[in-house]
DNA sequence: CCGATTCTTGGGAGCGCTCTCAATAGACTC
DNA sequence: GAGTCTATTGAGAGCGCTCCCAAGAATCGG
């Protein structure tokens, strides 16, 4: 079956309507939302929960915030107090003296962006909301279609409303890291940033996988294989990603026939291409390393009609690793993994870190940009 | 952002910290960024705009909400003043006295779903926030993995941060709904919700695609192609999406053979295993319509294990249309169309509807749920 | 040319919460 | 037992903005 899912049949889960969080003593007046056309029930204030508890304000304060330093007797209380009266802390007011919103952007520019075929969006969405509600920040999405919305964006993180930003896919011309800079707004990036001197900025920090180690790996896998013409499809050349895992393949392969390199798009589509290509140039081919499992599945297709056998002819090497594509290509596409979703959990929490690392906008001591590792899986291309 | 900004030489520019003003006039390195320590330079508030146009605060704030029944000499004043500034409103000090947030959450329950490995979710989130940033409202993105967070995300809109609500993937035990209503938030469901009862309640709005008429024009489509034996791969029947596909292909075959429907789980393993049993049971099946594009995917490869020819032996037509699948099948997946981006943006379209429709909870006038139509796409598979 | 209207403004009171600072109550030293 | 130090607590001042209300300006009929 389905792997996990506790599928159909019995609804055993049912933790019945268990009147979440807040229900505190009264566990819901049953159909309370119904009835009452009130609706805007005034909600309690911290001032209630104090006289409630028979403290100042400032005490109640204190407790709902931690409670140091106060007695336990009337932490008690006024912890009473906040549970029987359901109260939760108004975040506009408490932002608006302390400065802090509890909640970071996810901008993502363009949406084109293979962020956005794959399941890499919600897998990096996913690690990055599990970072971020263990410390009880808030995820704002923002995401930037055309020239218009960077205006937008750029206002919205230079308004204060977030503590910090994730930038994804970002290009040369992509005005947020200066605009976030600019509004002294803390940030870290998705991916190596690629535009000139990026490199050297100690102030930018990153998140990337190791797209140099992984081109390594699926070239080093096909050599063991004792493949000797080993051919890659390399993504779009103006991105650091697809620069990389070409960098990986040349670093094994040092004086290679630049005839054995085609470049694709990322798309099955543009991968049959360049596979095409490059059996025209070489059809003595015995390997081809693609710089994206959706490339390697049009790769795959070309050569099944090219009447080429894989892995008998042609060995095939693929790299991300997206179950729905890789698992399901006939055959099995080998390979090489990243975990998209330990990324996005390792972005913000390198954001977090920097955000409680007391303000300190001098991004001296700051941790710095991390790779992540990268595997090979093997199935049956290769 | 630096649009105007007649900044920099202004010999005004005395007025106090006036001056830098996020940056403006300096494009690059400037004081700003790098140098200084500071780094929380104080942004210029509503009384500093007002003072800068020599006016009072309460007329600054007429300007900057509209400016109605100000003199025109007068708000163009300190529409200057806020360029030069470079102000921006402050949200979390209009949010405490509006009560407006000019947000809305999307809440996601159980990643495990669908939406997390297709590009729906990308979809859904773009539509939505089309439509939501055109209305100047952010979106905050809650993801519910496990029961506790249900209680967390709970507290969250009970918390008052945002304006509404839209719900996804719901099951019968799923307490959103009922917390949303309680605290009164306004809320819409991705999806027709399957709970007893819901059908019934007129305050529920949902926005779901046009499910059981997608499985007619399947069913249809095979149908006019001379099939006559025709087989279905439904989806888990505890999801409404999956029970309404089923009942399309119903209507069309109203006493057709219970040995032609096997339960698959939308995935492309559970599809295959689908389509062997089928196979098992009616070898003389001519036709399959799989609920999904990863279902039928795995049945094309099991259809092709066992030597059938598609489409001359077995016709097959998909659902979704998801591009990553439908298109590099092969042969191309047939398959039924639904526009998951305009879903998310009638979601939101709804929901802003409601919020702005004057906060009359009592739902009354407010707009119903909605389904939007689907159509086939034919490829090679049908 | 004056009182009545209608517009425009500015004053000022909070929204709910945090935080500094002083006051009070114990605890402790000698 | 007096003096000093420390752990608790409360009062009060805002954070930046919206909005009610009344004061002042402009308009208008008679």
């Amino acid at each position: 079956m389905s792997q996990h899912q506790p599928t159909g049949d019995g609804p055993p889960a049912a933790p019945s309507g268990g009147a979440p969080a807040r229900g505190g003593s009264h566990p819901g007046p049953g159909p309370a939302g119904r009835g009452d056309t009130a609706g805007a029930l005034p909600r309690p204030t911290l001032e209630s929960v104090a006289e409630r508890a028979g403290v100042s304000r400032a005490t109640a304060s204190r407790v709902v915030n931690g409670g140091a330093g106060v007695r336990a007797s009337l932490r008690e209380k006024v912890q009473r107090a906040v549970d029987e009266l359901g109260y939760v802390p108004n975040l506009a007011a408490r932002t608006l003296v302390t400065r802090r919103n509890q909640a970071v952007a996810v901008v993502v520019s363009e949406p084109e962006s293979r962020l956005f075929s794959d399941p890499f969006f919600a897998k990096h969405l996913r690690g990055i909301s599990r970072e971020l509600s263990a410390a009880d920040n808030q995820m704002v999405l923002l995401l930037i279609e055309d020239q218009a919305d960077f205006e937008r964006v750029g206002r919205y993180l230079g308004g204060g409303h977030v503590d910090g930003a994730l930038l994804f896919s970002l290009h040369h011309s992509d005005p947020l890291p200066d605009i976030a800079r600019r509004v002294g707004l803390p940030f870290v990036i998705g991916g190596r940033p690629g535009w000139p001197g990026a490199e050297s900025d100690r102030e930018l920090t990153y998140v990337d996988s190791d797209n140099r180690g992984g081109g390594r790996i699926a070239v080093q896998h096909l050599q063991s294989l004792g493949r000797t013409r080993i051919a890659t499809i390399t993504g779009p050349l103006d991105q650091t990603s697809s620069v990389d895992r070409l960098d990986g393949y040349r670093d094994l392969l040092p004086d290679g026939d630049p005839d054995l390199i085609a470049e694709g798009d990322f798309t099955p589509d543009g991968g049959g291409r360049a596979m095409a290509e490059l059996l025209a140039r070489r059809p003595d081919l015995d390997a081809v390393f693609a710089a994206s499992d959706s490339m390697a599945s049009g790769a795959l297709r070309v050569l099944r009609e090219a009447g080429r056998r894989v892995p008998e002819d042609v060995a095939v090497v693929g790299f991300d690793d997206v179950e729905q594509i890789a698992a399901w290509t006939d055959p099995p596409l080998t390979t090489v993994r990243q975990d998209i979703e330990d990324m996005g959990r390792l972005m913000a929490r390198l954001l977090l870190r920097r955000l409680t690392g007391q303000v300190d906008t001098t991004g001296r001591r700051g941790p710095t940009s991390v790779i992540t590792p990268t595997r090979l899986v093997v199935r049956g291309s290769a």
